[in-house]
DNA sequence: CTTCAGGGAGAACGATCGGTCTTTCTGCGG
DNA sequence: CCGCAGAAAGACCGATCGTTCTCCCTGAAG
């Protein structure tokens, strides 16, 4: 499957992403990412010196979607409303055909050694979500603001494991009820 | 570093537990496995006719150690204190030295098909502890021990991720907390 | 004493790994 | 029109993947 992107580079991560997530970073070869976005090699390590910089922009551009799509659902909303939906955007990702849990848990796993560069774009990512979370707390006047924003975040990758391994639909809904329960009216 | 075990196929399985955990599945060749655990590739395949086979055997064993250590946890024990430890059990799992998340989501995030071998011990793992949270949320009167089971899995997930990727100190203070406020006086 | 299973040692299999290379072609800015 | 960067195509590298094989040795059962 050729992916439609344009430019080689999008193509190859487009690819990437798709594949990676769908069958884990260390299974997918070079040779399938390359000739599935229809690249040769040398067009590969022109962009991405190692494999390991394309995984690391893989994560990045997935930080950065779903940076967007949490910021807009929680965009010009009283705090209450806000946080509710920033979490909702966690359970619907759950929804899709093709969900197979975090992008970065599943990326963590597979990379042990915590200094690694993929292990700081995880980081980041799990650092700008528990600021967010935080932050709404906080703005919506609950006590402990950084206590919720933790418990928010295990709710967060409990669901968003649980989503793959066990019932989405249960899962949304007890997210939703817990999430629900664990603010203030 | 050859593992204490007597018997090649003990240290085989020891061996595999070790790395797998530490490194990743994918990531430990047979020839790591073989070389640390002083064994000959012949005698690994005359025991685990495939990779496969050890992993899925390093799985059933972990779930069996787990089952042991959350059993004596809440045994003989009033149904709250029995659900309080049960869940501390996990809470504790992270305060190892090598603590690098839990075993059965790390593995699952390495093996997308979900008509695998290996995803049918993780699943039996985790249908096990979700019935033992049930179970003792029932029997201290939950009015839906159903739900109270699920955001407790939740927890749990999150718990065994957040203890890796942030402080484990911290995560495992709110999941004590979270637990402690979900359940009734 | 004989038998034979189980383990040790290590070569070898085809396949694939991540990565480098050369060559040819195409498209666009000067 | 020229020049040149970027991409296509694919051979090639050493290393490692999971797996199979032969050969020899030991130790316990009959």
């Amino acid at each position: 499957m050729t992916t439609a992107e344009p430019h080689p580079k999008d193509r190859l991560l487009a690819t990437a992403a798709r594949l990676f997530y769908a069958e884990g970073i260390h299974a997918v070869g070079v040779e399938r990412l390359v000739s599935e976005a229809a690249v040769t090699r040398a067009t590969f390590y022109r962009h991405y010196p190692t494999k390991d910089d394309l995984v690391a922009a893989y994560l990045a551009e997935t930080s950065r979607q779903i940076r967007a799509a949490v910021d807009a659902a929680r965009a010009g909303k009283p705090p209450r409303q806000g946080l509710v939906d920033a979490m909702a955007v966690v359970g619907d990702a759950t929804r899709g055909e093709d969900f197979r849990g975090c992008q970065f848990l599943n990326a963590a796993a597979e990379f042990p050694d915590p200094g690694h560069r993929v292990r700081q774009v995880i980081e980041d990512h799990r650092q700008w979500f528990f600021g967010v979370l935080r932050e709404q707390a906080a703005a919506l006047g609950h006590p402990e603001p950084d206590h919720a924003a933790r418990v928010l975040v295990l709710l967060r990758d409990g669901a968003l494991h649980g989503g793959e391994l066990d019932d989405p639909g249960k899962v949304r809904a007890t997210l939703q009820r817990a999430v629900d329960d664990l603010l203030p009216a």
